[in-house]
DNA sequence: TAATAAAAAAAACATTTGTTGCATTGATGA
DNA sequence: TCATCAATGCAACAAATGTTTTTTTTATTA
């Protein structure tokens, strides 16, 4: 499907061929495009000074079965800053629609996962993961808690930070053992929950303990309005669209790499070396697998 | 006039003291600001649950007459100059290297994740993952493992896939306990096993016995080369390419999120019935926190 | 509990929308 | 000059839209 810049330069290229009112339209439309995308036909008929049926017939003519799809293009280009293989890609499959259901079902998780990337990258939350690596080398200790399925955040998070400094602590989400890891609290410490809807209880519950306690309180949460982000003092927004019936954690997962990356690279140089020798460490305690030596001949 | 900022940050602080069905229309426009640009009062009604009248209070609620004029700040802030779109940014930063580290560092990350989450959906894993879900749902028991950082994309996986069929099982990555786990594997079970370079040594001695008791082992690996890649009878390879110290785990969690979608999918009609039941369930024994009931009046 | 008020959904309405078919225009070549 | 055909506007339609009014539901107070 046409992206709105190829639209534009064929109508550019098509203009001296085109008969005279629908030159007027085309005119329009490359002179204005962003018009385009808020404008109902008759609108934009109107602001073009061509009858309805000659914006739709410009419409057909560069492709389109009508003017809905005719209009897309130009909405995309002010909101997806996605790049072109990829998206393209997606829609070459949703163009096989009926043919494979399971096909058209792969190009909507596609398409969901990218825009749930290209959220969490959104400069709000670059802005806000920028801060938080800063206050994460700062503070005495940090928590890291996320119910049910979030869990598997927090352990990613909890991992990585692990071997970027001392005192991370994971907290297991399941209820009683929660406030035991939290006994020590203080003002010094940060808390960094991560939750969607719906949230988890224990999540809720710690996040307010954490804020109760003076600590401070950040979170990696499905909405600006969710419960935990009313409680963090600062929280990441993101989105989780999926076709399925499960949420996507794509956001969470890519905002979370992206902190620990921030981290690592807040450290300098120093931290790189204390990553080294953690994994020489490892490695001498034989966590990872060897090569065999001797390779088998065929 | 109020920008879509103010709004947005106005909507945010009545949001408590709003009926539950402002709240709920509230709540979507604040997640997603972009769609109000583009939809209809009925259309936006619809995402966001809620009935158009209810959308239209909402407009009237923050001060606008109409909904057409609600609908313009939310419109302006997409014509507006301002290049909010991060990949453009990004673009722009990148041309300028060694300006600011941060930022470009930021850039690196954006671009390497799409690249992984792009990867992940290459057709040839596309096809893995269907075969697989496919087969996932007539094996007696599912085996899941991952060590260190893979780890949480094990229990992602485990998180979703137990809601969807009996008899998975998430293998702890620290030793002794996961072979007392994997005791009872038999030809009719099923392995999955996710690991990158430098491989966990019990994830390869897991695979390896995996398949010395003629189960089926699956990998989900950085490598065609990998061991796990050579011990499974199939795998889902994939990037992991970052700018900092850490492997990109994205690419892991978008086929883990894409094997589940297409599993639920697979399931048709009853597998959502039971997904629904083992909700309520969850519910009725209070997992999840609910919205205290009495509003704030202000 | 019953009475009252607030909130929400449903129904109804006129308007606007995208689209089609048809009539009119204007140009071109026989 | 006339026949032909593309180009264009106009009228008409069903579908969708924004809004108002009415009815039903929900919550709160006496």
């Amino acid at each position: 499907m046409l992206t709105r810049a190829e639209l534009l330069t064929s109508l550019e290229a098509d203009y001296c061929a085109l008969p005279r009112q629908l030159q007027l339209a085309a005119r329009y439309v490359v002179d204005q495009p962003d018009r385009v995308a808020f404008e109902s036909l008759r609108g934009l008929a109107g602001l073009a000074k061509v009858s309805p049926a000659t914006m739709l017939r410009l419409a057909r003519h560069v492709g389109f079965a009508d003017f809905d799809s005719f209009r897309q293009p130009f909405r995309d280009s002010l909101t997806a800053p996605t790049v072109e293989n990829f998206t393209g890609r997606a829609r070459d499959l949703q163009a096989r629609r009926k043919v494979d259901g399971a096909a058209n079902l792969l190009a909507e998780m596609a398409t969901a996962e990218e825009q749930n990337l290209v959220r969490a990258f959104a400069p709000e939350n670059v802005a806000s993961l920028t801060r938080l690596a800063k206050i994460l080398l700062t503070v005495d200790r940090v928590y890291l808690t996320g119910g049910r399925s979030c869990f598997a955040v927090a352990h990613l998070l909890h991992y990585s930070l692990a071997l970027l400094r001392e005192g991370v602590r994971l907290l297991q989400g399941d209820g009683s053992a929660l406030f035991d890891g939290l006994r020590p609290l203080s003002q010094k410490d940060l808390l960094l929950v991560i939750g969607y809807d719906p949230y988890a209880r224990e999540s809720v519950a710690t996040a307010q303990f954490a804020r109760d306690s003076g600590a401070q309180v950040w979170a990696f949460t499905d909405s600006a309005l969710s419960p935990l982000a009313r409680l963090a003092q600062e929280s990441v927004v993101l989105d989780k669209s999926h076709p399925s019936f499960f949420h996507s954690l794509l956001g969470a997962f890519a905002a979370a790499q992206v902190l620990v990356g921030l981290v690592a690279a807040e450290g300098g140089e120093e931290m790189l070396e204390i990553l080294t020798t953690r994994e020489d460490h490892l490695a001498r305690f034989q966590a990872y697998w060897q090569a065999p030596l001797n390779n088998v001949r065929e």
